[in-house]
DNA sequence: TAAGGTATCCAAAGCGCTTTGGAAACAGAA
DNA sequence: TTCTGTTTCCAAAGCGCTTTGGATACCTTA
């Protein structure tokens, strides 16, 4: 079928033309007759030529790849919400004919990483994952000029940068709004640990939607850490044990909300009937029924939802735009979607007294 | 501090030397006199210089780089223990200096992808994930003369490629006869799809282990789905609403089991005391508490244990090696942990009228 | 002193592609 | 017929690196 190794040099003289027109015929330019544009693009696949992508990047300047640093925790934890994130990115670059590069990374190294990324030119753009209150990354990459898009935000009020977040600020505002107005009082939350931005946002949202109901928050019901289940599950038991229990629990996320469902059943506990839970969805996959087209029922945990799959295919856009028409930052604010599921309820009598 | 670009010919320019010297003082050739070396050496991270990759794997014919395909599955669903694994992957090519090139794509295109990326020279070598029963990528990939390395194994008794896998058969044929031993006799299986060949083989030492202590398997106990949360959750609500429940469940990943325990506990059944559960636990990260510095207590799930994130490790180590001294294929079968939790206990009086 | 080694360094030829600056061929207009 | 404009193609110069095949200077040794 093929030979060793086809390129530009070899096809060329098997079609009896020079490199310069092949090329254009495949690139798609307008200087070479349809005629001949098919047959090139028909010997191209023939003889399975693909250009070399090192040869092409070298010549053009473009790599035709997005970079996604992740940083490795201290206790090499990874968020677990990051596959969702990068599946969804990953399409979208897939189809535009975009590679995706990944560097796990200590912390530590990041800023190195970055500035290898640029002068390598190895990548046209990154993507910032989890900004921190004002994150370094970003005054970095601009004087870099390399293109970016944050998922999320830093509090940076003069910088102009391309971002994509979700409401928290509202969404958990709605959510404890919501609690309230079934009755609860005593709401606790369990939210990230707050070097993240989001979490901050979050608490603040909590907040807001305690006193604008005339309820003064409590430093003994506000929780902060990295969000996995464990965590849900052993503030719920110290909670529980606790002088006045919280009758309802707003979490960051479904992974601790697991948590706290287990340190409840061990109690005899029923979410939506002695304990309302609301958690932060982001759709992660491995938590739906893989059988999407089933219609609906109602779904387990009340939630604010926001699909992080979404968010990472439309994250990817906004990069490639930006790349491929340099200059024009744009930003996302997107509004969560609060649910009703089996897990919120009105403030029981028992939990009342 | 830096101009516009430093380029070799620019470094070597501002050095008075040939970029024959310089690029062999930066990549450590002998003949290069020390003291030129460090002068080199020292011009280049002042100015910053770094090497473009594309040109340097232009010239060599390296990418270091290489490639994980992951196949978006109909229901675009991602493989959670995904992220885990490429964590640990990505920390072994960090350290040494490879990056990692991640193609998102349906299951259709991957042919077509894992010949690109070879033709085009784009990675080095390829790491496949979720091998199914005679995985067609593996002949593709040996045809195509791309290292790779298959994380579990595929049905070539006669055919010789790189495999890191656990011993699920075994694993799961012990995890079954200790239930057994428990007192247990009605045990379900709840498996992943069985298109994977990692399920298959957790089938099989389910029924062996059943066998071994003259129980008959029953196809009425077993199930294979994708291995999400809801889906653990529906199976113990019609197991637990049949005429004979099983007093014990071997669960083919915790996340399923965390369903199971849902399941139970909204019927007040207890897990461990009622009922018991062992579950394949792949340690992924934002299950277990963060702070691994802690003196474990007796963890929550019993479980077969083997750390997907090491894993990730290790085969990255083992491509690595292929691709730097081609030829030799190794392959390592790894003992999975029998971790003893709380949720097995010996069959309780109520279950077993 | 000359011959032979060795330690340093360099010019130039690729690697496989894109792209500039024409050239050739052919058409229609004067 | 000659001139201008189009269309279609090409030769050659990069892109920034590695690497081959010397060259030059500096020591040894006979």
């Amino acid at each position: 079928m093929s030979d060793e190794s086809v390129n530009l040099k070899t096809l060329s003289e098997r079609l009896g033309l020079s490199q310069t027109t092949v090329s254009r015929a495949l690139n798609g330019f307008p200087e070479v007759s349809e005629q001949t544009r098919r047959r090139v693009i028909e010997a191209a696949d023939r003889f399975n030529y693909r250009p070399s992508s090192s040869a092409s990047s070298l010549a053009t300047g473009k790599a035709r790849t997005v970079g996604h640093v992740v940083p490795l925790a201290e206790h090499h934890m990874i968020n677990p919400h990051f596959a969702d994130f990068i599946a969804g990115a990953g399409e979208t670059y897939s189809t535009h004919g975009y590679d995706m590069l990944i560097r796990v990374v200590p912390r530590a190294d990041e800023e190195r990483v970055y500035r290898e990324l640029a002068t390598q030119k190895r990548v046209d753009g990154v993507v910032v994952h989890g900004p921190l209150g004002r994150d370094p990354r970003i005054p970095l990459l601009q004087s870099l000029q390399l293109p970016f898009v944050v998922h999320g935000r830093s509090d940076y009020a003069d910088n102009e940068y391309s971002w994509l977040d979700v409401n928290n600020r509202s969404a958990f505002r709605r959510a404890t709004e919501f609690l309230i107005d079934l009755g609860h009082e005593r709401i606790a939350l369990i939210n990230g640990l707050e070097t993240m931005n989001f979490a901050k946002r979050r608490r603040k949202g909590y907040e807001a939607g305690l006193t604008s109901r005339g309820i003064e928050p409590e430093q003994r019901y506000i929780f902060s850490q990295d969000m996995v289940e464990p965590y849900g599950y052993e503030v719920t038991c110290r909670l529980m044990e606790s002088a006045a229990p919280p009758t309802a629990v707003l979490v960051s996320s479904i992974l601790p909300a697991m948590g706290v469902v287990r340190a409840l059943a061990e109690r005899g506990i029923r979410p939506g009937t002695d304990v309302s839970i609301i958690a932060f969805d982001d759709c992660l996959s491995f938590l739906h029924a893989s059988d999407s087209e089933r219609p609906k029922d109602v779904p387990y945990f009340t939630a604010i939802r926001s699909s992080i799959r979404l968010a990472g295919r439309r994250a990817a856009q906004m990069l490639l735009q930006q790349i491929e028409q340099p200059g024009a930052t744009r930003s996302e604010l997107w509004e969560a979607d609060l649910v009703i599921g089996q897990t919120t309820g009105p403030k029981s009598q028992a939990a009342s007294q």
